[in-house]
DNA sequence: GATATCACG
DNA sequence: ACGTACGTGATATCT
């Protein structure tokens, strides 16, 4: 491991958004006059905020060339956990005097430190060919936004306020008198002292009332369903009818922020509103997905990842079995299924594989027998065997988490493919539980943060064609391992090969990644 | 502001 | 003996 010698540019120009304006600094010294010129003119740009940087040149339509440091994105990643990336506190993490006169110089002494210390990390190349280029795309994203069918999305809701009404009499007549069902305290009140249904789990303040336990009570109580059905109906009415209802601009228009320092692992998420969670796993839920809509004359692109994590798996841990699975395209469930539980009998193939996606899940996220017990509900003792199997296996997985997990322990963090890291001090707790949980975080980082770096990449590759050769389609929306580009319809099948040809090529594994991409009026039509 | 619950990958 | 799968965000309720 070298250092990166590229040397700082003490001549770059300073960008920083200073009370929602634009300020430029040459070395200290405010510029005035021309600053689109300026910007454009390939000039090298030092940015405190490139997202917001973006962001604002978007709004005076201008197009900054050149990039080449940021120090939000920097602090990021030298430290996926910190709480915030503030300059002011980032002046008291990298001691750097905040002036609180003259803010500036000390932002460019603290500008010079980061710069350092990204490349005294070898971190210099993920900062210019991934994150930058991504804070320009996410900016653009979050400028077009998606169209929202309002009118469609009260009727929706209108339909669901009366069943809400009814369950919760349903359930207020069992109980034998009126309450708030959505309070887990009266609730709990109500079934485990009122109707005496034996409790479950304990939370901190109480006994749990979550719908796992709610399930394991169905036959002890015809309370049990009405207050499922109930619970998913507010769920679904609060969030998704009211949240985004409240979330549509004037213009039809819903304007997510796509925050990218926020997760350890390298992903980005949404807010305000979330679009990220919309509902698809049930079938009421994925009714909104009708709501999201391409705007008149256009249609949503909608390609996805097959399996993403498993194949970074496979890569990552050179496994033999799982890169052949891959390469000749077998069903990996269908596979770990017949690895897994070869011995079993009396259960059907589907109810089987069903299982194996859950052992592959498990692996995925660290696994631990008494999780993966729970989950596919059998004994501790079966779940040991089903992951001792797996990982004869897969033998070069259980290699891999091995020596990830002894190298974690002996850095402190663990890295993905393309460099990002994440400190895991809970792999050196004397506590055994966060001992544990920090393993796991060393097992799921790497390959959570490896599918995040390559999606990132795709999506900047997708923004740059789609610039060059279909101006009129828009990359608009990110779901971790999926991509929606609005286009017009006249060109919507060179929008889904543009996607999936760059999603397909973004990185080279030792085997193929695969993408779904289907185009429709809705999200809900692209699936 | 903390807690419980549940929506997604 | 003990607690228990990775990563997020929004909502209502409680303190």
């Amino acid at each position: 491991m070298t250092a990166d010698k590229t040397p700082y540019d003490k001549n770059a120009l300073n960008v920083l958004v200073l009370d929602g304006e634009m300020a430029v600094f040459r070395d200290t010294t405010r510029v005035d006059g021309d600053i689109k010129s300026i910007l454009e003119s390939g000039e090298a740009i030092h940015a405190g905020n490139a997202k917001e940087f973006y962001t604002k040149c978007i709004q005076l339509n201008i197009e900054p060339k050149n990039v080449t440091f940021d120090m939000t994105l920097a602090a990021y990643l030298l430290d996926v956990n910190a709480s915030s990336y503030d300059m002011e506190q980032l002046c008291t993490k990298y001691s750097v005097d905040f002036n609180e006169k003259e803010p500036v110089k000390s932002l460019i002494l603290l500008n010079k430190v980061l710069y350092d210390e990204i490349c005294a990390q070898d971190m210099l190349k993920i900062l210019r060919d991934i994150e930058i280029p991504l804070a320009e795309v996410l900016a653009s994203m979050e400028h077009e936004g998606i169209a929202l069918d309002a009118d469609g999305l009260a009727k929706f809701g209108e339909e669901i306020l009366p069943k809400i009404a009814e369950l919760e009499e349903m359930v207020c007549g069992i109980a034998g008198h009126k309450f708030n069902i959505g309070s887990p305290k009266q609730l709990s009140v109500v079934l485990f002292e009122e109707l005496g249904l034996p409790a479950g789990k304990k939370r901190k303040t109480g006994y749990s009332t979550d719908s796992e336990t709610l399930e394991e009570l169905l036959d002890k109580s015809p309370i049990i369903q009405p207050i499922l059905d109930y619970r998913k109906l507010t769920k679904l009415y609060n969030t998704y009818v009211k949240g985004l209802q409240n979330a549509v601009s004037p213009d039809g228009r819903m304007y997510t922020t796509f925050k990218q320092t926020e997760t350890r692992t390298g992903r980005i998420s949404s807010s305000e509103p979330n679009i990220q969670n919309i509902p698809v796993r049930t079938e009421l839920g994925r009714n909104f997905r009708k709501f999201l809509i391409a705007s008149e004359g256009k249609v949503l692109c909608d390609a996805d990842y097959s399996q993403i994590e498993l194949r970074v798996l496979a890569s990552l841990s050179g496994d033999k079995v799982m890169i052949e699975t891959f390469k000749e395209n077998r069903d990996i469930h269908a596979e770990t299924a017949e690895s897994v539980f070869r011995k079993t009998t009396g259960q059907s193939n589907a109810d089987l594989r069903r299982k194996a996606k859950a052992v592959n899940f498990g692996i995925v996220y660290g696994i631990g027998a008494f999780s993966l017990a729970k989950d596919i509900g059998t004994t501790v003792g079966d779940a040991k065997r089903y992951i001792d199997d797996y990982l004869t296996h897969f033998s070069g997985v259980k290699q891999y988490m091995d020596t990830n997990t002894r190298s974690a322990e002996a850095d402190g963090y663990a890295v993905t493919m393309f460099g990002r890291r994440r400190f895991i001090p809970e792999i050196l707790s004397t506590n055994k539980v966060v001992k544990a949980l920090g393993k796991r975080i060393a097992m799921n980082t790497p390959i959570q943060g490896t599918a995040a770096d390559i999606i990132k990449i795709a999506m900047i590759r997708v923004y740059k064609r789609l610039r060059k050769e279909l101006p009129q389609a828009k990359l608009i929306l990110q779901v971790h391992d999926e991509l929606i580009v609005e286009a017009p319809e006249a060109v919507s099948e060179q929008a889904l090969k543009i996607l999936k040809e760059e999603m397909q090529c973004a990185v080279e594994l030792s085997v193929p990644l695969t993408v779904d991409a289907k185009s429709g009026k809705t999200w809900f039509d692209t699936h």
